[in-house]
RNA sequence: GGGCGCUUAGCUCAGCUGGGAGAGCACCUGCCUUACAAGCAGGGGGUCACAGGUUCGACCCCUGUAGCGCCCACCA
C-alpha cells in the first residue's frame, strides 16, 4: 500500500487521477429520481473570455461544498455548469485581437465577425471549464450549457416575444448611457459612479435686449453647445423677472428661453441651470416638460458633431478646453470653482459614459419589480446573510426601465424585423417571410443584440430546457440555492428573480448565498490593473487543491470579504499532511485479516466511547452549520476535532493497545480508528475532496467512493456523555502533569511516580483506569491513589484538579521557593474564580431570575473552586514553614 | 444626501438564538518520542474602538460618538 510509504502528502499524485475516476464513474451526473429529493445549484456562468481567478475559486468551492454534502445526504444533487457569452467583454477582446492584425469589425462584416467570435469561443470557452475541474468541481458536465446554445437562444427569443406582447418590452427614444469606449449603449447598472475632482464653471449668458447676464454653473461646459434653455426655480426672486425672456447662448449665438422648473435648487450653484436635453438625464426630463428641442452635439465616439458649430470634429474634452478658452476671451467666464462630483464610467472599459438620446429597446420594470420584491419580503427567497435583502429592495424599488439593446454583434440578436418597404415592425420567434402589412419580402432584422444579462437572467430555467416543458424543469426547478458575490446582486440575482417569477411563475431559487470578494494579503481588491491577482492554478500547483479550498473557506463568514494569503494555504496544506499521516498510522496498524464483525461494542473502552461520542456530536453540529451555510465554522470544527481530539489525543491514547498484539481491545481500537477516520473524512470531504477520497479508499469500511458514501448522521447508540466527562477529567490530569514537568524543566527521560489523593471513589476509578495514559503521555513511572495525604513528602510538586490532588515527587529537582511561587499563582487564579462565582451567587437577582440550570452550574463551580482553593492553601501552609 | 459593514491577542480573522474571551500565523521554552519537524509538549499575550442604556448578567441587544471601508443617489 503506497499510502504507507510516503511520509508527505503529494496532491499532484492524487488529484487528477481521482477527478478522472469520478468523471468516468459519472458521480457528478444527476438524474431525475422520484425516490430522491432534488437539490439544485446552477453555476454562475463564467465568461468565455475568462481565466479562473480567486473569485471563481471561492464561488465554486462554496457551491461544490454544498453539492457534495447534499449528494452524500442522499439528494439527487445537480450542480449545473456553463459559460456566458459575455457579449460586451468578448466582443471587445476580439476587436482588440483584430486590431493587432490591422483589421476592424466593419472591414470583415457581421457574418465573418461572428465566425471569428465562435472560433474564439471554441478556443477559449473551454479553458475555464478545464480550470474549474482542477478545483475539484463536482458539476454535471453532461448538462453543461452556454448562453448562446440553440436552446437558450430560443428561450431568449421566447421571453422577448412574451414580454413584448405583454407590453413589457418597448422600443423608444430615451436618454441612455452611451459608452464611447465600447461603442454601445449600456444599462444603468453597468455605470459605475465615482467621485472625482472636477470644476464648476460659472458662465455668463447675456439676456437678450438687456445689459444683464444670467450666470449658470456647469461641470460640463462642452454640452452648452446643445443648450436649449436656462432654467430657474419658479419661486426664486432673483430671476423671476427673467422667466419667459430669452438669453443668447454664447459661442452659438442662439436664442434660448429662460424657463421655470421645480427641478432647480435655488441654493445650489447660481440657482440657474443650463438645460441640455440631449446630454443629461435630468435636462431630458425638464425638456420633455417644457417641450424643448433636443440638440445632440456629439457623435457616438463622443466627438463633437455638425451641431457643434466650429467645434465639430473635436473630442469632447478637447472641445471643453477650447470652449473655456473662447469664453474667457469673450469675458463670459465668471469664475471656476473646484468641485467634487460624481462621474459615471463604463464598468467594462472605464471610459466616462455619455448620456445621449437614442432609440433603444427597454424592459418596463415596474410591473416586474413588484412581485420580485414581494418574493423576498415574504421569505419565498432568502438572502444569506439577510442584510443583503435590504440592498436588493433598495435597488428593486427604485429601478428604472432596463435598456436591453446593445450596439454589438456578439450576442442574441433582437428578434424584431423591419419591412424595408412600409417600415412595419414585426417581433417574432423567427424572421417573417413576408411583411404582414404590405406583403413585401424585403425584411431586415434589427441590427442590435441583447444585453448579456438578458440571457443570464433566464439561466435557472433556460438551462433546464425551458421553454420546452421538460422533466428536468419539473424536478430541478426551483433551484435550491444560488451562490454569488455581492457585486452582482443587481446585474444578475435581481434579474433572475423577476424573470423566474414572470416566466416560470415560481422563484428561481430558495436561497441566495452571498459571499464577499477575495482580496490580496494587504486587503486590496485583486485586479488586473494593480496586477495583484493571485492565480488559483498556481496555488494548486504549489499546495494542492484541497489546501486552496481550505484557505478559501476557513474562518470566513458569509458575506464578508476575505484576505488571501500564503499562510492560510500553508495551514491548509499542513492540515492535509496531518490527515495523511494520521491515516498512515491507522493503516500501519491495521491488518486486512481482521474482521470487524468480531468487534464487541460492549468492549469499547473509555477512550473509544469518548471519541465515538465526540464525532457523533461533531457530525450533528457540522451538518447544522452547513445547512445554515456556515461553512467557515463547520470547517473550523472539523479541523479542531481531527487535529486535536483525534490525532493528539485518541491516537496517542490507543498506541499501547495497538503495539501490543496480544492486548485486549486491540481489535476494538482498530475498529474505532477506522470508524472515526472514515467518518471524519466523510464530513471533511465537501471541503477537501481529494485527500479525503484518497484516504477513504484505503480504509476498511469503505464504499466504492466517498462521493457516493452516506453522510454521517447522529447515532444515539454512539452517544456517551458520561465518557466525554470522564475522559475530560483524565485529559485535564495529564495536562496538569505535563504543565508541571515542562515548567520545572523535567527531562522526558526522568520518569516519576505520581500520587493522586482523592476521596471520591469514582474519581479514583477513572484515575486507576488512566494509569497507562499517565505512563505513556505524562512521564509517569507509575501511579498511586490514596485517600489521604499522609506520608506525602514535602519535596513533591503538586497540582489540584477537580476532586483530586496530584503529587509528583521530584526531590532533587525541587526548588521550594519556586514551587511556592507557582502555588501562590495558582491560589490567586482560583481566588479570582471563586470571588467571581461567589459574587454571582450572592446576587439575589441572579438566583431568582437566571435559569435554574445556569444557577446550578454556578453552585457546582463554587463547591469545586472552594475545594481546590482549600487544597492549594493547605499545601502552601505545609511547605511554607 | 441615504443605506450597509467593520473596529476582538503583534498580524489575519472566527465567536450560533446574551451565562466564565477563541483559532491560524508570529513569539518564548523544551523535545529528531518507531503517523507526522508541513511535527510534539508547554507557555506568554486581549479595559472585545469609545460613551451611555436595557438586563440578575453584554463581545453579543438598544442609542449615540469616532475611525476605516463599501453600496446606492438625476443638486447642474
Amino acid at each position: 500500500m503506497d499510502i504507507i510509504i510516503e511520509k508527505t502528502y503529494d496532491p499532484r499524485k492524487v488529484e487528477d487521477r481521482l477527478y478522472n475516476i469520478w468523471m468516468e464513474k459519472g458521480y457528478f451526473h444527476a438524474e431525475i429520481n422520484g425516490d430522491k429529493e432534488p437539490f439544485t445549484i446552477v453555476m454562475p456562468p463564467p465568461n468565455i473570455t475568462g481565466c479562473l481567478h480567486m473569485g471563481h475559486a471561492l464561488d465554486n468551492t462554496l457551491q461544490d461544498i454544498l453539492a457534495r454534502m447534499k449528494r452524500m445526504q442522499g439528494y439527487s444533487a445537480l450542480w449545473l455548469p456553463g459559460t456566458d457569452h459575455a457579449s460586451i467583454a468578448t466582443e471587445a477582446r476580439i476587436v482588440e485581437a483584430m486590431k493587432e492584425d490591422g483589421i476592424t469589425k466593419e472591414m470583415v462584416g457581421r457574418e465573418k465577425f461572428l465566425d471569428r467570435a465562435w472560433q474564439w469561443k471554441d478556443k477559449y470557452g473551454n479553458k475555464i471549464v478545464e480550470q474549474l475541474k482542477k478545483l475539484g468541481s463536482s458539476c454535471d458536465w453532461d448538462r453543461e450549457r452556454f448562453t448562446m446554445d440553440e436552446g437558450l437562444s430560443e428561450a431568449v427569443r421566447e421571453v422577448f416575444l412574451k414580454l413584448y406582447e405583454k407590453g413589457l418590452i418597448y422600443r423608444g427614444e430615451r436618454i441612455i448611457n452611451w459608452c464611447p469606449g465600447c461603442n454601445t449603449s449600456i444599462s444603468d447598472a453597468e455605470v459605475e459612479h465615482e467621485e472625482r475632482e472636477g470644476s464648476f464653471w460659472h458662465i455668463m449668458y447675456p439676456v437678450k435686449d438687456s445689459g444683464e447676464h444670467i450666470v449658470v454653473a456647469t461641470t460640463r461646459p462642452e454640452t452648452m453647445l446643445g443648450d436649449t434653455a436656462v432654467a430657474v426655480h419658479p419661486g426664486d426672486e432673483r430671476y423671476r423677472h427673467l422667466i419667459g425672456e430669452a438669453v443668447i447662448l454664447p459661442l452659438m449665438n442662439r436664442e434660448i428661453p429662460v424657463i421655470a422648473d421645480e427641478y432647480v435648487e435655488k441654493d445650489f450653484g447660481t440657482g440657474a441651470v443650463k438645460i441640455t436635453p440631449a446630454h443629461d438625464p435630468n435636462d431630458f426630463e425638464v425638456g420633455m416638460r417644457h417641450n424643448l428641442e433636443q440638440i445632440n452635439v456629439m457623435d457616438m465616439n463622443a466627438v463633437m458633431n455638425e451641431n457643434a458649430g466650429q467645434y465639430e470634429g473635436m473630442d469632447r474634452y478637447e472641445a471643453r478646453k477650447q470652449i473655456i478658452g473662447d469664453l474667457q476671451d469673450l469675458d463670459l467666464l465668471l469664475k471656476i470653482e473646484p468641485h467634487r462630483h460624481s462621474v459615471g464610467a463604463c464598468y467594462r472599459c472605464g471610459k466616462v459614459i455619455e448620456p445621449v438620446i437614442s432609440k433603444q429597446w427597454f424592459v418596463k420594470m415596474q410591473p416586474l419589480a413588484g412581485p420580485a420584491v414581494e418574493a423576498v419580503r415574504n421569505g419565498t427567497i432568502k438572502f444569506v446573510p439577510e442584510r443583503f435583502s435590504k440592498i436588493y429592495f433598495n435597488w428593486m424599488e427604485n429601478v428604472r426601465d432596463w435598456c436591453i439593446s446593445r450596439q454589438l454583434w456578439w450576442g442574441h440578436r433582437i428578434p424584431a424585423y423591419y419591412c424595408l418597404d412600409c417600415d412595419h415592425m414585426t417581433v417574432d420567434r423567427k424572421m417573417p417571410v413576408k411583411c404582414p402589412v404590405c406583403s413585401s419580402s424585403r425584411i431586415e432584422q434589427d441590427e442590435d443584440t441583447l444585453d448579456t444579462w438578458f440571457s443570464s437572467a433566464l439561466w435557472p430555467f433556460s438551462t433546464l430546457g425551458w421553454p420546452e416543458d421538460t422533466g428536468e424543469l419539473k424536478y430541478f426547478y426551483p433551484t435550491s440555492v444560488i451562490v454569488t458575490a455581492y457585486d452582482i446582486i443587481f446585474f444578475w440575482v435581481a434579474r433572475m428573480i423577476f424573470s423566474g417569477l414572470e416566466h416560470m411563475g415560481k422563484e428561481p431559487f430558495k436561497h441566495v448565498l452571498i459571499h464577499g470578494i477575495v482580496r490580496d494579503a494587504l486587503g486590496m481588491k485583486m485586479s488586473k490593473s494593480l496586477d495583484n491577482g493571485i492565480d488559483p492554478l498556481e496555488i494548486i500547483e504549489r499546495y494542492g487543491t484541497d489546501a486552496l479550498r481550505y484557505a478559501l473557506t476557513i474562518g470566513n463568514s458569509p458575506g464578508n470579504d476575505l484576505r488571501f494569503s500564503d499562510e492560510k494555504v500553508e495551514a491548509g496544506r499542513n492540515f492535509a499532511n496531518k490527515i495523511w499521516n494520521a491515516s498512515r498510522f491507522v493503516l500501519m496498524n491495521f491488518d486486512e485479516s481482521l474482521d470487524f464483525s468480531d468487534v464487541d461494542e460492549s468492549e469499547f473502552s473509555l477512550e473509544d466511547r469518548w471519541i465515538l461520542s465526540r464525532i457523533n456530536t461533531l457530525s450533528k453540529e457540522v451538518t447544522e452549520n452547513m445547512e445554515r451555510f456556515e461553512t467557515g465554522v463547520a470547517l473550523q470544527k472539523l479541523y479542531e476535532f481531527i487535529w486535536e481530539e483525534f490525532c493528539d489525543w485518541y491516537i496517542e491514547l490507543v498506541k499501547p493497545r495497538l503495539y501490543d498484539r496480544e492486548s485486549q481491545g486491540r481489535l476494538e481500537a482498530q475498529y474505532v480508528l477506522n470508524y472515526v477516520l472514515s467518518n471524519s473524512m466523510k464530513l471533511l470531504h465537501p471541503y477537501m475532496p481529494f485527500i479525503t477520497e484518497e484516504i477513504y479508499l484505503h480504509l476498511a469500511d469503505r464504499d466504492e467512493s466517498i462521493m457516493i458514501s452516506s453522510w454521517p448522521e447522529y447515532k444515539k447508540n454512539y452517544s456517551f456523555p458520561e465518557a466525554e466527562k470522564d475522559m475530560e477529567v483524565l485529559m485535564n490530569a495529564i495536562r496538569s502533569i505535563r504543565n508541571i514537568r515542562a515548567e520545572m524543566n523535567v527531562p522526558p527521560s526522568r520518569k516519576a511516580k505520581i500520587l493522586f489523593v482523592t476521596e471520591n471513589s469514582k474519581m479514583s476509578g477513572i484515575l486507576k483506569y488512566g494509569e497507562l495514559f499517565f505512563r505513556t503521555l505524562a512521564g509517569a513511572s507509575g501511579i498511586e491513589i490514596s485517600k489521604s495525604k499522609a506520608g506525602i513528602d514535602d519535596d513533591a510538586v503538586s497540582a489540584v484538579i477537580e476532586s483530586a490532588e496530584i503529587f509528583i515527587p521530584l526531590a532533587e529537582l525541587l526548588d521550594i521557593e519556586k514551587e511556592l511561587e507557582r502555588l501562590h499563582k495558582e491560589k490567586e487564579n482560583l481566588l479570582e474564580e471563586l470571588n467571581r462565582v461567589n459574587k454571582k451567587l450572592a446576587n439575589k437577582g441572579f438566583i431568582t431570575k437566571a435559569p435554574e440550570k445556569v444557577v446550578a452550574a454556578e453552585k457546582d463551580k463554587q463547591v469545586k473552586y472552594q475545594e481546590m482553593f482549600d487544597k492549594v492553601t493547605s499545601r502552601i501552609k505545609k511547605l511554607g514553614k
